[in-house]
DNA sequence: TCGACCGGTCG
DNA sequence: GCGACCGGTCG
């Protein structure tokens, strides 16, 4: 069989003319990058002209794009990325829920996204991946923290009854890891991507506790923090500190801190980093408040992709549990994670871990405004 | 011009001659895998018949090659990869030193590697990829860590001169991630490197302080961990504490454990996971040393790739010097990167850091005696 | 198993 | 300039 007429040859021209069209390029305007003629691009297209690798080479050159995406965005070279990775346009609807499609080295699995229906997740999907993908043009000038804020957002918007956690690991994260190219995607979203959710934290509780005279701030820069930290006296007290984000009551017509969030996607051991400081905060009758997605999949082959998180359950805590539930490290932790198993009360600390999402029903607010009408009254 | 006849092309022919050659495989053989007469390989070798796309993908599944590994061997493919790697062979000396060439997105870089010979250079690099290209292979048995534990002794052993730091991250480092490909390299390395370092400690040490009746041991497991723990009697203490190598000295007849280490590559703001558990050890009389690699450089653009190391200078300190020269988190930190600044004495909080090599002149070992000869006097 | 390992990033 | 962000890994 020659190999023009192999339907897997036909892919090859289509996806060729569909990246041309979506440049917003005509057959004669592809010509002249080419140095061709017109004739030349229409005969490709229509597979009525092989092309060998080297025009397909200089094909990608005139279109602007590199061999490497074009072969990825064929399915050719799929078994580089090992990262699971959803596949664009390909989820289906499946009763009330959304069946994603994710390739990870060559393999598609299904992950199932809760009380999600196909056209708002399309809809999802389309957005975000259009932002990561503006990310990498030359041009651009917005940081990948407001990209990736903005797609968390527009998630959790558009999406309110999906876990949180699926939105931040499942479309926002996965995606990045698709369409981000400018830097190693991974390491840019380790960078990017904990801060972004700071940010999320601080924009879509600010009108609510605005209304109580609260203050979320989240602390993007060392100079931030080192103030917060030194309004609350403890500067230099714990070593070096860390938080997040901090919180401010309004007194006498100032600006109280009483508070803080320590913001973690994840928690792995990264949990401990946090402690020294909450437990000062609490010795200092501030509040401190861990809050995670409880972002944590493992990959096949080991796992299946469900973002079961790390507390395990109550009747057989992990190592994460005791931090809240025995120790007490933290005031309390809120998980929005749906996967996530809320404390038994009682705990042997009195602390415990809630589970939320960011629809009407999240405690977060209301245990934030507690806070602030207690620390109020001892002033 | 017909592409046949453009040189690239050629160099895609000769490719696929000499990947065949390195095979083993006759024309005829690889026909056959490809359904295909002997004429069809020899006219497309010879140049005198065009391959597309199609027909090269095939050719190379008869020969056994993805499409990724061929087009990174004709070099279509190496921007991708966009952490540094060394060139191997490419390596020169210059002077006293050897010149490493690290490959980053399609540029060459120069690394320095003071006070080493080419020849053992190239012995020791030679060692340590053929190692990581072991564990490639499916029957591999080895772990990872054993294997990169054996890269740094052997490393170490063969260039004692050279900054433990840069045999870590130029040497061992770098060359697992050009060479591992099993999984994805630079996680696996998180997961390997790091246990690696606690093994390398372990088996480095224990013949000079087993002399001393000391006990050198690395905690790679969470019973072995929680075990130690319980010995120290910080059971459930601190949160759940966290060490990497245990010190045992014997007292009448028995092992008593009188300290551990705590091991970093590098040390980020991970330093504080381990502050809480160091913090609890000295209040208990414990020996609690921070052991490094300080293993930071920055890649281009920013940076150079100079293993320049996280304290700063002792003028202009950075937040992790002040763990051990302010607050005095540990009892000592011991940097084996010769680029660290060490103290300058006295300082504020008593404790110190210490640069070292693996050579002779490190204080560590004796460090450790003096502590359980402390030790042992008040039991 | 489910824990802790670490470095490129980019602000 | 230099800090802290996080998740695949594999034991």
């Amino acid at each position: 069989m020659r190999s023009i007429h192999d339907p897997r040859y036909h892919l090859i021209t289509a996806a060729l003319k569909e990246i041309r069209e979506k440049k917003g390029l005509t057959q004669d305007e592809l010509a002249a990058n080419l140095g061709k003629k017109q004739s030349y691009v229409s005969k490709a297209e229509g597979n009525e002209r092989r092309l060998d690798l080297l025009e397909l080479s200089e094909w990608l050159i005139g279109l602007g794009i590199t061999l490497k995406d074009f072969l990825q965005n064929i399915g050719w070279l799929s078994e580089e990325l090992s990262v699971a990775v959803p596949i664009k346009g390909q989820a289906s609807q499946q009763g009330k829920d959304v069946v994603q499609k994710m390739l990870l080295q060559g393999k598609s699995y299904d992950v199932v996204l809760k009380n999600v229906a196909l056209d708002k997740y399309l809809e999802v999907e389309e957005f975000i991946s259009n932002k990561f993908l503006a990310l990498n043009e030359p041009k651009n000038k917005q940081k990948n923290r407001e990209a990736i804020f903005e797609a968390i957002e527009f998630a959790v918007k558009k999406l309110p009854k999906l876990n949180p956690s699926d939105i931040y690991v499942h479309l926002v994260y996965r995606a990045y890891i698709r369409d981000y190219k400018r830097t190693r995607a991974e390491q840019s979203w380790v960078r990017a991507g904990g801060e972004a959710m700071e940010i999320f934290v601080e924009k879509h509780y600010s009108k609510l506790l605005a209304a109580e005279g609260i203050t979320i701030k989240a602390l993007l820069s060392g100079a931030e923090k080192a103030k917060a930290l030194k309004e609350m006296g403890l500067e230099g007290v714990v070593g070096d500190s860390k938080l997040d984000i901090a919180l401010y009551g309004t007194h006498k017509g100032k600006q109280v801190i009483f508070g803080g969030i320590h913001s973690k996607a994840s928690l792995a051991e990264r949990v401990s980093d946090d402690v020294p400081c909450s437990v000062a905060m609490m010795g200092l009758g501030l509040q401190s408040i861990l809050l995670t997605f409880d972002a944590k999949s493992y990959p096949p082959p080991q796992g299946n992709l469900v973002t079961i998180g790390e507390f395990g359950t109550t009747d057989n805590p992990s190592d994460k549990r005791h931090y809240i539930e025995s120790h007490g490290s933290f005031d309390v932790c809120f998980s929005y994670n749906l996967h996530t198993y809320p404390s038994k009360l009682p705990t042997k600390s009195g602390k415990q871990i809630y589970v939320s999402d960011f629809g009407p029903d999240d405690p977060l607010p209301q245990f934030i405004i507690d806070g602030w009408k207690a620390f109020k009254a001892k002033l």
